[in-house]
DNA sequence: TAAATTAGTCAACACTTGTTGGCAAAATTG
DNA sequence: CAATTTTGCCAACAAGTGTTGACTAATTTA
């Protein structure tokens, strides 16, 4: 049980590093110390194991008794807690990371924002435009993660967490409660 | 003389579609109707082949002669008729594909970013803001991409152009000119 | 302790990858 | 027309891919 856990902290590292396709099921092996042919005989196939890897929970629900009048903030700062925190964001690394190329992470990465985010933004304003609301701070979430996690934009990695929330987190209030400019 | 452009649009519908890594250049041959040597015949080697095709031009100096005050919705009505303009971005989304898992096409990405969006914010504003007011415009912009023409989020998909250039004009607008509230 | 199950390694498989060299056909040049 | 260069295809290469099966060592179970 011990050999199960080491393959899945070497994929998620090399999955978050390199990506789906870069990353090879012999270089797993090397980093969690075992024979690459435990990667299958543990989880059946390199496709099940990024499968299991990349399961992202952004736990947007511990914002539910955040007032409207400050979720934007709200949502940022917790956005950067995640994907700062413990192993890389929980898998969301791993999904961004690989989803540019790889239709099947790019089907998940829908799936984390129809079942995630979506309903968090339904929570405030009008819920025929939800949907709309919900695309535009995942536009604005999405870039904010490409730029400073997996591009590496100089000066969007130097900015302090304090200056995005307030600056992105403006924008984010913005999209969240678009109703009013509509 | 032919078949040199021929090699050239496959490779750039391929790696749009599928990025690099995925793009094998014997699909290259075979969408451009001849055999994989000649691609490295003409190109040398894949990679150089990549670097040929993933050259964009956002042609932000057009945008000179706008006044600062609706640089927000130019921009936003730029960057998206680059997009869904002819040849797929002109090399953007060849760029954008890869740059998440390709190393080398993200060190293009962030010299794209340096070279020409930063030069177009600098205009505009207090030039020491200008690293962190691009990075907030960048993050704006790539977003707005990654949702729309490379992740396919159903409600990014859908928008029309012109809710596009209202919503996120008003964000890159605020963005550009950080300055006054900082 | 004996039997049965689990954990692990090793070598090899079938396949795909980018790339190369040789050779025929076509086009260009004199 | 003859000589030469260009254009193209074919077959094969060396290396790397995910995956499999056989076989040994360790561990758990009875």
């Amino acid at each position: 049980m011990r050999t199960r856990e080491a393959i899945e902290t070497a994929a998620k590292q090399l999955f978050s590093e390199n990506g789906y396709e870069r990353t090879t099921v012999r270089d797993i092996g090397t980093r969690a110390g075992i024979d690459p042919s435990m990667i299958i005989r543990y989880f059946g196939s390199k496709e099940a194991l990024f499968a299991h890897v990349a399961t992202p929970d952004l736990r947007l629900l511990d914002l539910n008794n955040i007032d409207g009048t400050a979720i934007g903030e709200a949502i940022v700062r917790h956005f950067l807690a995640i994907w700062e925190g413990e192993q890389s964001g929980g898998g969301m690394q791993v999904l961004l990371r690989s989803a540019a190329s790889n239709p099947e992470a790019a089907e998940r990465m829908r799936g984390i924002f129809a079942t995630q985010v979506l309903p968090a933004i339904a929570r405030v304003g009008r819920p025929e435009t939800a949907a709309l609301r919900a695309g535009l701070v995942g536009s604005q979430l999405i870039g904010l993660a490409m730029t400073r996690y997996v591009l590496g934009l100089p000066p969007v990695v130097a900015m302090p967490v304090e200056f995005i929330v307030r600056s992105i987190g403006k924008t984010i209030q913005r999209y969240a409660s678009l109703d009013e400019e509509m």
